[in-house]
DNA sequence: CGTGGCGGTGTGAGCGTTAACATTCGGAAA
DNA sequence: TTTCCGAATGTTAACGCTCACACCGCCACG
């Protein structure tokens, strides 16, 4: 009896417990007025045969399907999976799935993966991804809610939720000019890129110098390096660990002393840079873990009427290694 | 007419045509025989009126979700992400949507999740992450087709596919042995994890030394390669890409040149260190992507009924680059 | 002129579940 | 004894869609 060639259905849940469909769906969701004894007959019949509810039907019935569509706008790299993880961790404790589509920056594949999505009837979706301006809105008039993490909508009504990334680089000024730097330089990416523009107009009242855009690269942040080499300056706040990396390796190469003689701060506080670098690099991190944690808990809000439209902006924070330890300064992580 | 309080269905559709529910739903599926006239009505109903068909109410009816389910043993990393990628891009092809499920090697998670998976129908599961060892199967006797890709399950009926880890160990010898090299070290992750196991293996014929057993980090990369600065070897094969690195700069900053005095072949193909490296590094490929790709067109098989019980093992592929570029030796990529 | 066949369309059951409503039955109150 | 109430359970109509089948003309053929 235990294998049907179906999938068992709560009919044969209640033929096994000698009740009618409707007992045994309020046995099994707890609802109604069942003697206890009814209750427990029904979940053992249930277990007995191995029933799972078909989320299927339910959905059809009572019109939530607890799914959320999640579009990575850019490919998945190495911004989205955090944001990624957080997001799928909140809607996860909220009992929603995940449909995962990604667009790989091509717009054609997102009205596809959008159309999919709102024939699956998902409750709500997040947009993701790294961009190097503000994208522009999903569509028009959705019938679900969305909310943008990490990058933001062109639409200022729309759902975003951004870091703050010119806070984080005037903490890394600030923290800087702390331990007693006075010539700092700038090295970011490119200036065409809103993350570079606006962690550089941060700075650029503290620089000795003016920013000196590039890549995202390391190999940039080497050339950099080399061409700073006759300058004068004592810490360096670059735009990426990367950067900040290739700045590092070049200037101890070439001599000098890191933190000793230049203090350096990168951004993004990526593990596998951060901790590899020699000595290991302070860093801005954004926190993209808390920021798909927060958009998620946004869409969840939205999905339950009480929408927060905006542009939401969280705080950076400043992890300290040894790249700005000088002696008797405070050093975490 | 176009806002209706609810979403429009195809008796909504239906009614605007003048024809019946039916005749619309063969219109809009290109089913039956209808007037070419009668069709185009219905079509332009359908636009008109903004009309999605709900997947929902269609899966009920024909009892496929065309949704799969996709696990990540190990919390997303940077190994799950191009197996994702290219899963999810093969299943996209085949009209397959992806639930995205973090288990973060949480066996709680992953049985939560799996039933969550149940429960909506998926017509498949695929299992993916990088793990120590092979991993025990998720659940005997599930009523929908599991593919593992990357890790393997113990049970050997089960489909996993792997790639072949000892054949590009065995090209990363070849191509040294090719441009000359006699002497040869290699150094690797722990001893206890099957990957490091087995790509030694492969190599320790070869080797001119036992392997170097430590951690999957740069940081051990600079140990080992600092503890073999008074041995004789003229060639360093890796087991990852970090170790590689950090070899070749403990290497460089004691004199040694690479590749003239050492050549030095990592494993992973990690752009970002593969590239950033000095030289550029030559390591092997595992084809993350291609064998996401496979996992899903052998769980797409596996769904239309012709499953491939057993471990399906992948070719790696060498990607040469300056760290073995001998004088008119041939450069890749 | 009857009949069969076929193109074109309508009808209705059913997918598995839930929830509103109906029914039953025992016991307490009148 | 009748009446009524409420607890416990059964019945059934949706949810939106598809598909098998029924139906209706019309034309061709015998």
């Amino acid at each position: 009896m235990r294998k049907l060639d179906r999938l068992v259905t709560i009919r044969d849940v209640a033929a096994a417990a000698g009740v009618s469909v409707g007992t045994a769906s309020k046995a099994l969701n707890d609802r109604g007025t069942l003697r206890a004894e009814t209750r427990q007959r029904v979940r053992d019949a249930a277990d007995r045969l191995g029933f799972e509810a078909n989320a299927v039907a339910r959905t059809l019935k009572v019109g939530r399907t607890y799914t959320v569509g999640m579009i990575t706008t850019d490919s998945i790299g190495r911004f989205s999976i955090p944001l990624m993880l957080g997001a799928e961790d909140a809607l996860g404790a909220g009992q929603m799935s995940v449909l995962l589509c990604d667009a790989r920056d091509d717009p054609i594949r997102e009205q596809y993966y959008l159309r999919t999505l709102l024939t699956r009837r998902v409750d709500g979706i997040v947009v993701t991804g790294r961009r190097a301006q503000a994208r522009p809105p999903l569509a028009p008039d959705l019938p679900v809610p969305v909310v943008y993490a990490f990058v933001s909508s062109t639409d200022p009504a729309d759902c975003s939720v951004v870091p703050d990334e010119a806070g984080g680089a005037a903490k890394a000024i600030e923290h800087l000019q702390a331990i007693g730097r006075r010539r700092i330089v700038h090295v970011t990416g490119p200036e065409h890129h809103s993350s570079a523009q606006v962690r550089a107009s941060a700075a650029v009242p503290a620089l000795v110098r003016p920013p000196l855009f590039g890549e995202w690269s390391e190999a940039w942040g080497r050339q950099a390096g080399a061409m700073l080499l006759n300058e004068e300056f004592d810490a360096v706040f670059a735009g990426s660990d990367q950067i900040a990396r290739g700045v590092v390796d070049t200037l101890r190469s070439a001599g000098r002393r890191v933190p000793e003689d230049v203090a350096v701060i990168g951004f993004d506080n990526w593990d596998v840079m951060v901790t590899a670098s020699q000595p290991p690099l302070s860093s801005v991190d954004m926190d993209l873990d808390g920021l798909g944690r927060a958009a998620a808990n946004l869409l969840l809000a939205a999905i339950n009427g009480e929408p927060a439209p905006g542009r939401h902006v969280r705080p950076c924070r400043l992890v300290l290694r040894e790249s700005t330890a000088i002696a008797g300064a405070v050093r975490l992580g």
